[in-house]
DNA sequence: AATGAATGAGGGTTCATTCAT
DNA sequence: TATGAATGAACCCTCATTCAT
């Protein structure tokens, strides 16, 4: 009778799972993925590259395992916000403020997502990322697209154009972002609220 | 006898260097620097591997000379426009058409200044990046701040924050534009500095 | 416009290649493929063993390819005895003489195909593994039954044993065969047929 | 305080080592020895890899007992033929009908040996596998000749030469033999030592 | 007896680079 | 100018083995 195989950890012991995907995470991020060695990994984690393979199967598979759970909280706040039913201008607000919030939290994913998920999305492995990319396309049109429709937010902007000012204009923070400075997620949130809703010059 | 090593760079052919540069950027920016092989470049460019050695150094002075190029002809048009003696929304104005014309003209070396330059600074090779970011970190902050002085942008925006905002906002816009698409650089340009400066949200 | 893929050889001197593959073939047989690092082949071909990639794509379609070949040489020498149309006696003698001559030709890649087939034909890389094998039985399996028939083979015996009998008589004595010995591969041909078909036993 | 370490071996529970030993003999033969992983092992053991060096000392020792315990066995068996004092035709016929018993008894080891013992016994620690070797060559071949001298084996062929011939015919049979087949060892024995002495040509 | 985690040596493979032709 | 062949360093990964618990 085999087999049993990989008694890998997985749901036992998840601790040191963790920990050591949030050093590759620290790593791939300043980095790169393709930049980073596993032995780097293994050097911050202090140990030898071979033991990495006892946690997980592959480089890959770690890189797979942190975009995932950032993903999956990512959409649990996403879909909090977008479920409550408030308003165009409202949804906005609270999506550009969770999404700050996950930069907060997820530092080191969010920065690997921006570099990386452009080429992976074409492995099958990660389709996952074109998945969510949909999803994400579809609920910031849509609050755009109502919003117009209810007046609040300007008609006479291309929509896609818009879209992709709003989407990137959040998210590249995450390359400048350093957790515990001197602006919170919410405080950055609120300007950057500022700034996209209301624009940077003086109002005549 | 004189043995005469590497005529390579040089006044003869530039017109081959530069087609191979434009190859060889165009390989960088879809698939990212490390990832690119050079065999890869070779193959889109109709030649074996060991053949662009001919041409050029090495794969890291190819990257060099893209980036290089890039930059001059960047500093060019911006400095031309900071020459002007305009007032500051007119510079902003300007300086945010002018990098538009420049994501047009050299998509794929903006691609890749974006995702490789905080990588490549660390090296000394690339220390000029590190000097052109200075430079343009200067120009848009005295021009934000004399904005601010001259009452015509706001007053109540972290400045720096502002800095980072503006400068992403144009720059990841490299990251999904293609050229000869139905936008021009100019009315790309129009509609983000109508976003940036008077935001998305209908005046009330 | 990409890409041409692989300039590699194939064609072109495949003198080198064929060189190569013996000096592998050679070790392969030794050492056994698993135990067989490329290092060692590299080594007794005089290069180092990332060399060996700019001729073969893996360790793997080394072996595939000199299984491969050796069964095409082998099935054009079968195929010409079968099609003779010769009675099933003078079939099975000119069948067991050309499988001398081939573990004369290619002792190496008989070597190897006894011992890592019954591992290989499972993956789907060496399909053609099984296809030989099948082909193989059917020509013996039908060479002897109709020996039986005709009443020339004895009719008292398990024919598939039978057919197990003669077949690996003859293979495995590529374990131990060496080119060049005192026994030309027909004079050994004719000692194997003469013990296969009249036994070891005196007559009485 | 006196370290104990390694109680393994010695009295305690062989019987789980006999167990884990039939395993591993398994699994080697299927697999060959050096595709095999101790971790292959151990999965079809129930138990991780590491589990079993508090009963073996390596991998390698498991295969040297295996290959041990089935010469040890087997030599008992030819032992008991070759002192009987019969004549050279039955000495052989009982030879040859022991060899299927062990086959049928330690079909994994048998298997094993034929694929690995050509590699092994270069090693000073499987020197034994040399030596059963010579013993072995000596039975067969003083049963042979002494078979030549009485006139009941004939005089016409190579002795060396049907000394292999013998001896692979009857143990390569270990590479398709299944235990609980349709055949029992003795039925076996009787086809191959017909075939071996009286030959598959019908007598004219 | 067995587990969980780690070690360390090596193995197959990739790739920038070199160089004689 | 370009090719064909090779180099050598590094990379990801595997695996027998160890050892504290």
């Amino acid at each position: 009778m085999p087999t049993k195989k990989k008694p890998q950890v997985s749901v036992a012991a998840p601790d040191r799972r963790r920990e050591l995907l949030g050093t590759a995470a620290e790593v791939f991020a300043e980095q790169g993925y393709n930049a980073t060695t596993v032995r780097k990994i293994a050097d911050h984690a202090g140990m030898l590259a071979g033991s990495l393979y006892y946690h997980f199967d592959s480089k890959e598979s770690m890189l797979e395992e942190i975009l995932r759970t950032f993903l999956d909280e990512l959409w649990d706040g996403y879909d909090t916000v977008l479920d409550a039913g408030t308003g165009p201008r409202e949804t906005l607000e609270a999506l550009v403020t969770e999404s700050f919030r996950e930069i907060d939290r997820h530092r080191a994913a969010v920065a690997i997502y921006q570099k990386e998920s452009k080429q992976l999305v074409a492995q099958e492995r990660f389709a996952f990322l074109a998945d969510s990319q949909r999803r994400f396309e579809k609920a910031w049109l849509s609050t755009l697209e109502s919003g117009v429709a209810a007046g609040v937010f300007r008609a006479d902007l291309d929509v896609r154009l818009t879209y992709r000012f709003v989407r990137d204009t959040v998210w590249v923070a995450a390359s400048w972002y350093r957790p515990g400075g001197q602006h919170s997620p919410e405080e950055i949130a609120r300007q950057y609220l500022s700034m996209v809703l209301d624009g940077i010059a003086v109002r005549t």
